[in-house]
DNA sequence: ACGAAATATTCAATCGTTTTAATACGATTG
DNA sequence: CAATCGTATTAAAACGATTGAATATTTCGT
């Protein structure tokens, strides 16, 4: 005697309206929680909730966004997922989303631009409601996001500032850092400070040179351009380190003192820390060393890499955010505000600065 | 004189049907190569394809997905995104997919069950059509896994050997890395030699020392058991750095003379080399010192970690492949076999080991 | 006690595909 | 020559939800 009818295992809107008794209409009204459920009577959605439980409904995704034109997705397109720099912004995103009916869609470019944009036009295909960027390192494509943007897609990008191209950026406040960074040498009382600044391209490279040199002028300090250097334009991810380490043992070898290095970023920190140990010094007691972001194994090496952090989280919270508080707007603007939102870095201190000797 | 119906900017099906002159059934047998497909003219096919081209068509995945009860996606569900670890495992999945039309829906469980199984269930509500763990670090719940096994639906996890549960696994070979390991350092010339072993609940720490036994045996060599120490089980991500400091510092303290260190993992072994720091030793003057993984950032410390490299790369890619292989299976067993696949471990020379002064 | 407004529920159409079974037709075969 | 077969195409029924309009029923002000 088969009770049940025994033909599928999936239970769908239908059974629950069966066993419950009221219609279908009804059921999906109270189950989706649907403006209309305002006028449903309170035993009702009781009723018509117990019972979806007791056969153990859920609702089927594809029907549902077929219908209803939500996907409930939002795509998150990052440019190098192996980059520390990323994994913490994508964290902060994830638990934005968490709370959310929405949830994220990650995409790994790999520094490419062909899967770049094949990865979004793989995202718009999925339909998803809004797009976070996470681009670290060099990306000059603010067109193919243009595009999109007139879809009334809502787009934010983290890490760059692309509000020239009239899209909504979070990024950390470079200056700001630069000049902390600076502050900070300068306190434990160095002068004679080297700086081995990002690649020309990375507009960061010159807001955090800003910053140092803001610092510089007001306490009436000279940079000598003999020991500052750049970092070369590749866009390979741990070209950081290598040029760290080739630029640190340039200076050495130029003979020229100096007692501090400002790296443009953790990774030639780290290449810096490599350099100084090739040429047999070591940090901090030959030369303080500091990094920029903050990255998690900037806190796993010896020694600890002294370095301006970057909210990470706090980027991708609010970038995931700025998205979502778009999405919530019934109305018709739906564009995120092209503005740029900087957040304050903040010095960590740990073993890699010091007097000097 | 509106030539379109100005109705909606979305092109369906329907639209390359009417406009082509063929049946929206046609349509859809060539534009997703249906079996049926077989017998449709090559002309009319092109023509249809023409047609679809020029209108901008895009399936609506959606409408696909409910019908076909296929929804092209696989989970992914990694304990730690921010574990370096998983990372290039996750990078070993994605391009294994890339190509195939399935897409990865990735989750990261934060090391917290509880999120683990919400999202495996979000997971489920979407309609994967496999699934992927990737599990670094404690994890018991093979139970959770086994449910949806039942449910047909193909597993494999990696990074953790749950064959006892039927599950297919993939692992590194930890037991042959334990050996090299120990080879590595012998042949280095070093006799007395540390360990810092894993958690004891962790599987690995157990093979990885069976390993570094045999080597042991082969060599007549003899562990001393106070030079052998013991990560806390504690399931804090950093926990192994953490350990490595105090249980390095402890070893040191105790006037054991050790030249050489085996450490569970990187992560352990960078405990270990500022343990060694902060006691004033440097490695690998004072001490050599072997991690297990290569993690990216084991590159990238001054001094480069010697390590036992894991094939992550290749362990993710293996793990999707036989996920895939299910899948394309149009039978009906559909089942990952459970077996445990190893990948072998090799030995990566830098600079944290030398011959013993 | 009448009509309007508020409450409670349902009908039926619809979202855009895939798929099964059916149709149509010329060629092959026994 | 009828029966069968292979090729080429299509009609129509799903798939499982949401939703706008419609239908009852109750409440309420006057």
């Amino acid at each position: 005697m088969p009770e049940r009818k025994s033909k599928s295992a999936r239970v769908t809107l239908v059974d629950v309206a069966r066993k419950s008794g009221f219609s279908p209409s009804t059921v999906s009204i109270v189950l989706s929680e649907a403006p209309l459920s305002r006028y449903v009577a309170a035993q009702t959605k009781e009723r018509i909730r117990k019972t979806a439980q007791s056969l153990g409904y859920r609702p089927d995704v594809f029907a549902r966004s077929l219908r209803s034109r939500h996907s409930h997705t939002v795509g998150v397109l990052v440019f190098d997922i192996s980059d520390p720099y990323c994994v913490l912004i994508l964290q902060g995103i994830e638990k934005t989303l968490l709370p959310t009916p929405y949830l994220p869609i990650l995409m790994d470019a790999h520094h490419d631009q062909k899967q770049f944009e094949g990865y979004l036009d793989l995202l718009m295909e999925r339909r998803v409601e809004g797009l976070i960027v996470v681009a670290n390192w060099l990306f000059d494509e603010g067109g193919l996001l243009v595009g999109l943007k007139e879809k009334k897609m809502p787009i934010v990008v983290v890490g760059r500032d692309v509000t020239e191209k009239q899209i909504g950026s979070v990024t950390v406040d470079n200056e700001a850092g630069g000049y902390e960074a600076m502050k900070h040498l300068y306190e434990l009382g160095h002068r004679k400070i080297a700086v081995i600044r990002g690649p020309a391209k990375l507009n960061d490279s010159q807001l955090r040179w800003n910053g140092m040199q803001r610092f510089a002028a007001e306490q009436g300090l000279q940079f000598d351009p003999r020991r500052v250097r750049q970092l070369s334009d590749a866009l390979d991810p741990v070209s950081g380190f290598e040029g760290g380490v080739q630029l640190t043992e340039e200076l050495i070898r130029s003979r020229l003192k100096f007692t501090a290095l400002v790296a443009f970023d953790d990774l030639t920190a780290l290449g810096a820390v490599r350099g100084l140990a090739r040429m047999g010094r070591t940090a901090p007691q030959d030369c303080s060393i500091i990094g920029f972001d903050d990255v998690p194994l900037a806190a796993l090496t010896t020694p600890g890499l002294t370095t301006i952090r970057q909210p990470m989280d706090e980027m991708g919270s609010l970038a995931t955010q700025r998205v979502l508080d778009v999405l919530q707007e019934v109305g018709e603007a739906r564009e995120v505000t092209p503005d740029l939102q900087l957040l304050p870095p903040s010095l960590v201190l740990r073993d890699s600065t010091s007097s000097p000797s």
